[in-house]
DNA sequence: CGAGAATAATGAACGATAGTCATTTAATGA
DNA sequence: TCATTAAATGACTATCGTTCATTATTCTCG
């Protein structure tokens, strides 16, 4: 019957989405673990109980299979920027508050970010399906909106000067990623180089740019 | 005899350093033009006209002369920075001819970025004798301790607003590193995305930093 | 010079691993 | 129950980093 083949395929599109997700929840865990290049296939296939074979039944190439997990951190992130974005609040406490949600989300899960500065590599991604890079992409440029928004908002509030929105947006972006890859580079040498905690550095990077961006100093606000 | 000796050594010396230099510029080719995980050391080793084993008399590893390169790299940015350094200008002129060094710089070797940016992948990382880790990570510091020392002085000449400097530098590094690694991300999408060019987008980083970082604004100063 | 010792270079062989595909297993529907 | 289709498997292939026994070269000194 046409019913029943129709509730059978649903099921089994519902199987083939799960057994999707314990291949990427494997894959999440082996990567995490070792890094891109020291898991396996192997590794992510016995993580999720299944044969290597199977694993690119599902996914194009390891790589493809990483930069879903790529697509899957910059979601998250995005997901939570969105939340912040509809507090009430002046548009430079919301950018703090959005740093401290970064911060936050690097605390939680520092292995995402990781992974997403491997996805710089060109030689990862050349071996990559050109419509997953594109919404890689998408995902980063939407983050980047978000910024954007506040920073258009702080504008109308009068709180800082008219300036090429998304330029700083990408300018905020990209400090806070350079900020963490630099921290991210080497725990043990990081009291050397450093000498600052993440969570100080961030902080000041902000208030860089804030003072830059603002258009009244605060003690010139205050005083 | 032992003046022979000594003379037939240095020579061997030499010819080691030569040889030592023809792998490093054959690799370097290799990882410019395919990067770290596509170019093979047998790549390496034709482009050398050596053979495969040969390679592992001079490095112990892939990664380990890969480490090399980026240390290449990133002592020709550590002169050039320190050049620039000793120009009698304003510290915060100064600041904006390294910056300007630093976009050169990249135009030039678009390639050494891309490599650096692996070099901070764990497993990458692991596989690198400590010994080049450490001399990889004290060049990084030295370019950060040269910029420190401009925004030092910047101080002292009463142009910047008293301030941890170190922090400062290390957030202006990284926020260098990290537009730069966004403009890599992909040529293709650099439109979509950025929007403005490379050099547009550095110019506005300086200019929002050196806003938060002045004493005064430029027309408070004027004015 | 020349024989033997020391040093350097080589590339065949090894182990590991990404990706393929012929075969097996399971599910489906008449 | 059985033919047909879909899914899963893992042995197999090709590639590549690394090693090491062998070969070639250079050096030493009688």
């Amino acid at each position: 019957m046409d019913a029943t083949r129709k509730k059978t395929s649903l099921r089994k599109q519902k199987e083939q989405a799960q057994r999707r997700e314990a291949i990427l929840n494997s894959a999440r865990e082996a990567f995490f673990d070792k890094g891109f290049m020291a898991a396996t296939i192997e590794d992510i296939a016995d993580g999720c109980e299944l044969a290597k074979g199977t694993i690119y039944l599902y996914f194009k190439s390891k790589e493809d299979l990483y930069i879903c997990l790529v697509i899957e951190g910059l979601g998250l992130l995005k997901r939570d920027l969105g939340k912040i974005r509809e507090l009430d609040l002046p548009a430079d406490l919301l950018l703090g508050e959005m740093l401290r949600l970064y911060h936050v989300f690097y605390e939680k899960n520092p292995k995402y970010f990781r992974i997403m500065f491997l996805s710089s590599q060109p030689d990862v991604r050349e071996r990559v399906k050109e419509e997953l890079l594109k919404e890689c992409l998408a995902c980063a440029a939407e983050c980047i909106q978000i910024l954007n928004e506040v920073i258009l908002r702080g504008c109308e509030e009068g709180i800082f000067r008219k300036a090429n929105s998304w330029t700083f947006a990408i300018v905020l972006w990209t400090m806070v990623n350079g900020i963490i890859m630099q921290y991210e580079q080497d725990p043990f040498y990081r009291g050397d180089i450093l000498k600052v905690s993440l969570g100080e550095m961030l902080q000041e990077g902000l208030d860089l740019a804030l003072n830059g961006l603002r258009l009244k100093r605060p003690e010139e606000v205050s005083g």
